[in-house]
DNA sequence: AAGATCGACAACCGCTTTTGT
DNA sequence: CACAAAAGCGGTTGTCGATCT
């Protein structure tokens, strides 16, 4: 027999998320936690198939996400990530905290990729586009492990932070020093490689616990997450929320979390009835 | 000013992998 | 071990705002 559907394709609404959806979304899971996608909609009160709830949250509702365009540190992270792992995104998302999977995969589509095009290196294989005119690129990727790369190794650009540079205005954002942590700087400082590294290349390939554990708290499931909802998040939220009525910096601003401004600002646009763009 | 085109990104689709029985 | 269900993943599409003609 053929596998049955992930939800009931009748009924089911499709299509851009209303801020009342976000809403009912966002209650239920500061209630419950995330557990069985399937049941959410139910029990949330959401003509949504459960798969779509799961993207919504994972993808844009989750409190730690960072939002805002990739720093130039972030991109050249995963550039060199894309180098050693080509298009799997959710590993490289993974290393970046705070980013998700296809947040990371739509800025490669629309920013980095062209970029990399213009600066004459093949997105795909890292490797320059016209090996004879790019030569004398200063550009590099790092990933020396790519074998066919090392094959090339005198042609393969190198991102390395020892004085080579991007003669392009591409520099500006691939090669600013905005806001990685000591840890992503330290692993953009070091090339990726197998033969030179082998244990950070099987760092990158195994499911280890991010560079930043930003994301920890919310990485919650259910039994965790009721003590933490009651106790910490509902709390906030509705503190967050009476905070908007004397407006955020009449507080200590000490106090709120990354977290926790990221839920201020979702309810906020929900308040407004707009959502947080994207709806 | 209006329509056409382009770019960015949220969301969907379908396949694969993981997990539970 | 086999099977089904659930979750994860990556490619693709649809929508909307910005820019161009």
């Amino acid at each position: 027999m053929g596998r049955q559907p992930c939800c009931d394709k009748l009924g089911v609404k499709k299509g851009p998320w209303t801020g009342e959806e976000d809403n009912k979304l966002i209650n239920f899971i500061l209630t419950n936690g995330q557990c069985c996608w399937r049941a959410v909609p139910k029990l949330a009160g959401l003509r949504r198939c459960g798969k779509s709830c799961r993207l919504r949250w994972t993808n844009y509702l989750r409190p730690d996400l960072k939002r805002g365009l990739l720093s130039g540190d972030e991109e050249k992270l995963v550039i060199d990530l894309h180098a050693s792992l080509g298009n799997r995104w959710s590993k490289i998302a993974a290393k970046l905290p705070g980013r998700t999977d296809n947040e990371i995969k739509n800025h490669w589509n629309t920013h980095i990729k062209k970029k990399l095009v213009k600066m004459g290196i093949d997105p795909v294989t890292h490797e320059p586009l016209n090996k004879e005119t790019n030569i004398s690129s200063s550009y590099s990727t790092t990933n020396n492990n790519n074998p066919k790369s090392q094959e090339d190794n005198n042609h393969v650009p190198s991102t390395e932070h020892n004085g080579a540079s991007i003669s392009s205005d591409e520099n500006s954002s691939l090669c600013s020093s905005d806001n990685v942590s000591s840890n992503d700087s330290n692993l953009l400082d070091n090339n990726i490689t197998q033969e030179s590294d082998p244990f950070l290349l099987s760092y990158l390939l195994n499911d280890e616990p991010p560079l930043v554990e930003a994301s920890s708290d919310w990485e919650f499931q259910s039994s965790e997450a009721h003590n933490y909802c009651s106790n910490v998040t509902l709390d906030n939220t509705s503190m967050l929320l009476d905070c908007q009525d004397f407006g955020i910096h009449d507080f200590d601003f000490d106090s709120f979390d990354d977290a926790d401004m990221n839920i201020l600002n979702i309810l906020e646009a929900i308040d407004n009835n707009d959502g947080p763009k994207g709806s």
